[in-house]
DNA sequence: GTGGTCTAGACCACG
DNA sequence: GTGGTCTAGACCACG
């Protein structure tokens, strides 16, 4: 269910916390569904549980997630805006970084619909 | 000349890197100008010599410079389509990432929009 | 494991970096094989760690190695043509040089032959 | 008449020496010709006077060349066998370089054929 | 425990 | 003076 890629210079608990935000946004994981135990998750994804932990810490920080203890952890409501709010920062970063290397804002925008398609395999 | 931040998260000797690559893109370095030696630099930034010598060994790797052993550092010829080479691929991720965590491609191009102004002080 | 001769001229690290490739292209070590930790591999050859991690680093960026911060460093896939691309690349510069110098091909292939029958150890 | 590459990897004085023997291994140089004076060569290739001086002091030391104080630098006699052995040596330990790397000798060999091809243009 | 980054400072060859 | 290499040792995030 969750994509892991442990040779990316991204850590795997930050791999995590985008997945179940990818999921959230694309709506296969609803509010007030059930996430993986931390032991599942662990096991499934061949890490160390305590990553998972220190992910789904971090969703819940970031109101992406609660956790019930002794039930488990679920998606939360109205996550959306979150997700999009820091996703939002992060390409504005992205957009600075290619405009200073010289890159065209027209050409960042041919990217994009690149990219577009690139993700229609949905 | 070059702008560093020693409290980011971003390692030093890349965001030297990174202001190298960006005084070249916008031409106020130029193939063939020294750059700053090693002990200038590290002076100048209040860094360390060897952090300095890591940032210029990547920039040689990546064909951005290259560094003659008793005479210094220099920008190296056709390091433009290098450098947006490198900038495309990276901005490519992000775009990845963004319509991941369910942006709209319009979204995505207000977004260059706005960065557009933001870079407008030259 | 790996032979290092620190009196030698050529660099301790790239020294390192030849004995990887070398153990790769004997099949001693394969794909996935996880090296030496940086601590282990410094203490066993009695060098700097620093100087290990840039002999990993220069492995990695030419993609004979990949590296699992808090993992280690592993052998990549497919790294023998990448190998054998920069040995063919070493290989034809010293045959330029040597026949600048006046030595004829056929005295080339001798020496090869020569040297053939050194490496017969295996 | 000498070929310098103050980019090149390899010293300045080094590949002074190297142009001095691959003329002489031509037969562009022949025993007894004198060799341009420290000042000229230092003037002509626009290399410090110092390096020069070096390489002709290596050339010395190797028999290649002898120097007459107040008259200037000659080439010697008989260079030649010293010349060759030098890039045997060389030419050897490439060889060995490259079959550690798991290139075949008859690969080694097709190479030679290559590069013998690229000086046809003598 | 693991690699990544950084400092401080030394010595070297080359110029 | 210049870059290249190396040591010694620190702190960090991640697992």
């Amino acid at each position: 269910m969750f994509d892991i890629d442990v040779r990316s210079r991204v850590p795997v608990y930050e791999q995590l916390c985008r997945s179940v935000a990818e999921l959230a946004a694309k709506g296969v994981l609803r509010p007030g569904d059930k996430l993986p135990s931390v032991r599942e998750e662990s096991k499934a994804l061949g890490i160390n549980p305590n990553t998972v932990t220190k992910a789904y810490a971090a969703l819940e920080r970031d109101g992406i997630v609660y956790s019930v203890p002794g039930r488990g952890v679920f998606l939360a409501d109205s996550h959306d805006e979150v997700i999009k709010a820091a996703a939002r920062e992060r390409f504005s970063d992205a957009v600075d970084d290619a405009l200073k290397a010289g890159l065209a804002p027209g050409e960042l925008k041919d990217i994009i619909d690149e990219g577009e398609g690139k993700n229609d395999k949905t």
